[in-house]
DNA sequence: TGTAATGTTTACCAATCGGTCAAATATCGA
DNA sequence: TCGATATTTGACCGATTGGTAAACATTACA
C-alpha cells in the first residue's frame, strides 16, 4: 500500500515532482476561470489529464490543492511590490511598477484571475496571507511612499490608496479581459492594448489628466470632493 | 395546475411582484458572492426564506434567475455612464462620474460584485451585453472625451482607456473590499475610506502624481514606457 | 359562498459532487 | 530478476446538485 501523502516528509522522486507540477498547472487553468466553489476536481483531472483517484493521491482534498496553488503563486505575484525600490527615483520606481504590473496581467492572467475569484468572493482561505505578510509588506511600501510625498518628491496623497489604484487598473486588464476586448472591439484586442494601456497608465500616474500642454492643471484643493452621506453599508 | 411561467404575458397579481422581489433580492445576495456555479438553488431559497420549488415556481431554472437578475441590474449599473453630459465641464463631468462611481461601489457592492464574478469567469452570461449596449455606450462617451481631447480641454489620452481606469479604481473598493479592509486595518476599514479614496482618485485623476506644488512636473514625451516583448498569450 | 386559478410544499429523481478502497500496474534498488 | 515500494485506476459511497410530480393550501373573483 503506498505511504499517506501527510507521511511523507521529504520530495521522493522525479515522477511526484511532475505530477505535482502537471496537477498545480490544471488547477490554475480551472480555479481561475470558476473559482474554488464553481471548480470541481473532476474538471482539473481532466485538464491535467489523469484520473481523480489519481489527483487525490498527490493532493488529499481539493482544499489542499487551492492552498498548494495560492502558496505557490503569492509569493511571485508579490515580487513587483518587493522590488519597489525606496533608494531609487520616485517617478522610474512608479513607472516601472506599473510596468511590471502590466506585464504580469498580460503574461499571467490566470494568476490575476486567482487571486480575483478569491478576494472578491471573501477570501476565505487567504485571509491571514491579506491580514499578514501582504498588509506588511503593503505597510513598508507605503512608508516609501508618504516620505517621497513629505520630501517633496511626489505630490501629497494617501499611499495606499496610490497603490491600490494602480493594483485596480493593471491587474483589470486580466481580470476583466472579455469586457476590456468587448468594448475594444475585435480590431484593438491584439496584445497592442497593453502598450496602449502603459503608455496611457504611466501618463496618467505620473501628469494627471489636467496637465494640457503648457497650461500647468490648477484644480480646485479638493474641499467638495467628499461623498455624499451613507444610506446603508 | 399552475401555469407555467412561461405562458403569463402580463404581471397578475401582487404576491407575484413580492415574490420576484424577494427572489432577486436574495440571488443577488448569493450569485454577489460566490459567482453563477458556486451558488445553489438552496442556498438563495433558504435566505429568501421560501422552499426550492416555490423559487422554480417563479423561476424554471437558476439561469432563468441570474438571468433576470442581470437585466434588473445592468440599466442601474450603467446609469453614472450615461450621465456622462458631453456639454459639461470636462473636469465636473470626470470628477462627479468618479464620484458616481465610487457611491454605487459603496451602497451596491452586491451588484459590483455579480458583475465582477461573471466578467472573471468569462462572462458566459453577458457576452451579448458587454458587445451590444455596452460598447455602444462606451463608442459613445469616448467620443465625447475624444472631442474634449482634440480641443485642448484636457490632456490627449485614450479615451478607452480612461474609462477601463475609472471604473477599476473605483470598482476595486467593492470587488476587492475584504483585501482593501485587510491592508489598511482595522482602524481604516469605516466607511470614511470610501472619502478618502475618492479625495485621491479626483486628485489623481485630475492632477496625476508629479505635480507637486509649484512645481508643474515636466515628464518624458513617453518614449520608454512600451512594454517588453511578449512571450505568450 | 363556491370554485377555478394561483401559490406552496413534501417527496422524490437522475446526475454530479468530494472522497474512499482495494486491486492492478509501473518503477526502482539490490 | 526479484521483491518492495510507488503509482494508477475502476468501482463505489453518501451528500448535494438542479429540477420534477403531484398533492395540498390559499387567493381572487363571479
Amino acid at each position: 500500500m503506498a505511504i499517506p501523502r501527510a507521511a511523507r516528509t521529504q520530495r521522493r522522486t522525479r515522477i511526484q515532482e511532475e505530477k505535482e507540477e502537471l496537477i498545480l498547472e490544471a488547477a490554475l487553468d480551472v480555479f481561475s476561470a470558476s473559482g474554488f466553489r464553481g471548480s470541481t476536481i473532476d474538471q482539473i483531472a481532466e485538464v491535467a489529464g489523469m484520473s481523480k483517484p489519481n489527483l487525490l493521491y498527490y493532493f488529499r482534498t481539493k482544499d489542499a490543492m487551492h492552498r498548494a496553488l495560492i502558496d505557490r503563486v503569492l509569493f511571485t505575484w508579490l515580487e513587483p511590490l518587493r522590488a519597489f525600490n525606496a533608494d531609487g527615483n520616485p517617478e522610474s520606481e512608479i513607472r516601472s511598477y506599473i510596468r511590471r504590473k502590466l506585464e504580469m496581467a498580460r503574461d499571467f492572467p490566470r494568476e490575476s484571475r486567482l487571486f480575483a475569484n478569491e478576494v472578491l468572493q471573501g477570501a476565505p482561505h487567504i485571509e491571514d496571507e491579506l491580514k499578514g505578510p501582504l498588509k506588511s509588506l503593503v505597510d513598508e511600501k507605503a512608508e516609501v511612499i508618504r516620505a517621497w510625498a513629505k520630501a517633496g518628491k511626489i505630490a501629497k496623497c494617501d499611499p495606499y490608496h496610490l497603490i491600490f489604484s494602480i493594483w485596480s487598473t493593471t491587474q483589470h486588464y486580466a481580470d476583466f479581459d472579455v469586457q476590456v476586448r468587448a468594448v475594444l472591439g475585435q480590431e484593438h484586442s491584439g496584445v497592442g492594448r497593453f502598450e496602449d494601456a502603459a503608455r496611457y497608465l504611466e501618463k496618467l500616474f505620473v501628469d494627471g489628466l489636467m496637465t494640457v500642454g503648457n497650461d500647468a492643471g490648477q484644480s480646485n484643493p479638493g474641499q467638495g470632493s467628499a461623498l455624499s452621506p451613507v444610506s446603508a453599508d
